[in-house]
DNA sequence: TATGAATGAGACTTCATTCAT
DNA sequence: AATGAATGAAGTCTCATTCAT
C-alpha cells in the first residue's frame, strides 16, 4: 500500500536527518527530500514537525520493547535477563546508530518544547528493568535493599551514557561486548545477594 | 568591575532561559531581558548564541570541578571519594536545577550543532571518576577487572539519569540522600574487591 | 441528471462555506466535503476556485432577477413596484442569509482579484430599479430631476446596507417589514412629484 | 521621530497595497517594499497582517470622524448638516480613493475573518448621521416617523454604493457634486416634514 | 465520471545579528 | 560601553490544483 509506504519512508528519513542535524536544525525539506516525497506530503501523515519526532519515538521504542520482551520471555534467571537487556540495548545502538542518537536527544529535549508530552513508551521500556530486579528480589537473587525504582534508572543511565560514546565517536576504545560485559558485571555484582 | 558584572548577569540569565525553553527556543532577547541589558550588549561579551552556551558550560563545569576536587583532596579512601562525588553531583543538581538541566541537554546537543566543539571540560569532570577507580584498584579495594574508562561513564550516566527525574518531576518519590545512597551502594558493591 | 445534481450540490455547499469563512479562507476541501464529493470532482465542474464564486453569483442573481421581474410584471404603479423590489430583496436576504452574505462580499471583492470580470448580472439587477424610476418619471409620479442612474445605486446601497445588519447581527432591533417600510417610505417621499 | 515615521509609512503603504490587491492577495513584502522598510520591521509596529488592517481602519476612520465633526459643529440646520456629511464623505472618497476602497472592503470582510472584532469606529461614524436626524426631528424639520437607526444605514449605504462607482470606474458619468446633490436632495425630500 | 493522494509554490512570521547613535 | 531599532534570511505549514487509478 502506498500510504504506509510513505509513512515508513518519512519516519526513516526523519531518523537520519534528526540524527545528523538535531531536531531543531533539521528542516522539513531535508526530511522530505531524503524520503523522496514533497514537503507537503509530510503533512498528510504528520500534524507537524514535533509530531514526526513523537511518532518516530513511539513507533521505534515500541518495536524495541516488543523485541526485548520476546527475548526475555524465554529466560528465567533474572541475572541472565539483565544481561540480555543490556546486550540488546547496546546492540540496538550499534545497529541503528541514527535511531539511538535521536532517541537519546529526544529523551532530554522533548519535554523542553512539549511540556504536555508524557513519555509513556520510555517509561514502559525502563520498567522492564525494574520488573527484572523485582523478580530477582523475590527469588532472593538480588538484595532486598535495592530499590528497583532507582536502580532501573541507574542501569538505563549507565547503558545510555556508554552508548553515547559510539554515537559520538564511532571508533572508540571499547567495543560493544566489552561494554556489555562490564555493565552486566558491575550491576550484577552490585545487586547480588551474597 | 562593571564589565564582568554584566558578563555574569548574562550567564546567569542564560542558564535560566536555556533551562526553561531549551537552547533553540531561547531567544537572545529573553536572555537580555532577564539579564537587564540590551540585546546588543550581549554581543559585546559573546560572539553569538552558541558562544553563550559554550562559555556557560565551561565556566560552570569549571566551578563544579574545582569544588569537587577540593573536597576529594581531603579524602584518602576511594570508596569514600566515590560517595562524595555522587553526593556532590546530586546536591549540585538539586541546588542549581536550572544549571543541571542545561548541562544535561547541552551534553547531548552541543555536538549536534557544533561538530568541532570538543567538550574537554566534561571529559575532565568524568575523569575524576576514573581517577578514583584507578586509585581504588591500586589500593586493591576495587577489582582489577573493572575498566575505569567504561565504569566512569556508567557511574556518570547512572547519576545523571537519576538526576533527570528531579529536573523533570521535582516532587519525585525518591529524595536526594536515598538516591545518593543507592548509587554509591550499588557501584561500591559492584566494584568491591571481595 | 446526476451531473447537474453535483453541480448544484457544489454551488450550494460553496454558498455556505463562502458565507461562513469568506472566499479566501474557504478551502476547496471544505466545499467538497460539504457537497459530499471529492476535491478533484469540483474541477470537473469548475475551472478553479474563482470560477465557483462567479458561477454561483451569476446563477443565483439570475434566479433572483427572474423572480423579481415576474412579480413586477404584474404591477403597473411604479411606487408599488419599488415597494415590491425593496421587500423582495430584503426577504431574499432573510431567507437565504448565506447567499446574501456571499453576494455582498463578492460585490466588493470580486473586482479586486479578477479585474477583467464585468459584473453584468449585477448591473442587470440594479437596472431594474432605474427602469422603475424611469417609468415613474414618464408617468409624472416621480420628479424629473431624479437621475435614475444615481438613484438606482442609492436605493440598492440603502437596502444592502440595512441587510448587512441582519447578516452580521441576526437578532437586530429592526425587523424586515419595518425596514422595508422605512426604505420604501423615504425613497418614495424623496422622489415623489408633489 | 523615526518610530512614528515608519508607522505612518507602513500604514500609507498598506492602504495602497490593500486597495490594489485586496487584503488577502496583499503580501507583507509588498507593503514593506512600498513603505521602504524590511519585512521584519512591520512586525515591530504591528502584531500581524490583520493588525495592520485594523489599525489602519481605526486610525483613518478616526481622522475622518474628527474632520467631519469639526465641520458639523459650525452648523445649526440639520438639513445643511446632512448635506455636509454627504459631501464630505464623497469628497473623501475621491481624494483618497485607495483608502475608500480599503474601508469599503474591510467593512464587509473584517467580520468574516475576525469574528471577535467589534467595529466601534465605524459605528461611531454612522451614528453621526442618526444624531443629525434626531436633531432634525426635535426641531420638527424631519418627520417623526423616520427611524434614525434605519435611516442612518440607508443614507450611509446609499452614499457608499455611489462611491463604489468611482472607485471601480474612475471616469464615471456622474461627478461628485451631482451625486452629492442627488443624495442630499432625495433624502432631505424623503425626510422633510411638509 | 469520480477519486483523493500527492505536489510544490508561496507567505507569514521569527529572531540572531548589526550598527548608527 | 551600551543601546535597541532595523534588518532579511530562513523555515514551517497551507492549500489550490493535478493526475494516475
Amino acid at each position: 500500500m502506498r500510504t504506509s509506504d510513505k509513512y515508513r519512508k518519512i519516519i526513516a528519513a526523519a531518523v537520519e536527518v534528526f540524527a545528523e542535524k538535531g531536531f531543531f536544525k533539521a528542516r522539513i525539506s531535508d526530511i522530505a527530500g531524503r524520503a523522496g516525497v514533497a514537503d507537503g506530503t509530510i503533512y498528510l501523515y504528520f500534524n507537524n514537525k514535533y509530531d514526526i519526532l513523537i511518532s518516530l519515538f513511539e513507533k521505534e521504542i515500541g518495536k524495541i520493547i516488543i523485541k526485548v520482551k520476546k527475548r526475555l520471555d524465554q529466560e528465567k534467571d533474572p541475572r541472565r535477563m539483565l544481561e540480555i537487556f543490556v546486550a540488546q540495548h547496546l546492540e540496538m545502538v550499534q545497529k541503528q546508530k541514527s535511531l539511538a542518537e535521536v532517541l537519546q536527544m529526544e529523551l532530554r529535549q522533548s519535554n523542553k518544547f512539549m511540556r504536555e508530552y508524557r513519555n509513556t513508551k520510555f517509561i514502559e521500556y525502563i520498567n522492564i528493568i525494574s520488573t527484572i530486579i523485582h523478580k530477582g528480589q523475590k527469588m532472593k537473587i538480588f538484595r532486598p535493599e535495592i530499590k528497583p525504582g532507582i536502580a532501573k534508572r541507574m542501569i538505563f543511565g549507565a547503558i545510555d551514557e556508554c552508548a553515547r560514546l559510539w554515537v559520538l565517536n564511532p571508533n572508540s576504545t571499547y567495543d560493544i561486548d566489552e561494554t556489555a560485559a562490564q555493565v552486566s558485571y558491575i550491576f550484577l555484582a552490585g545487586m547480588n545477594q551474597p
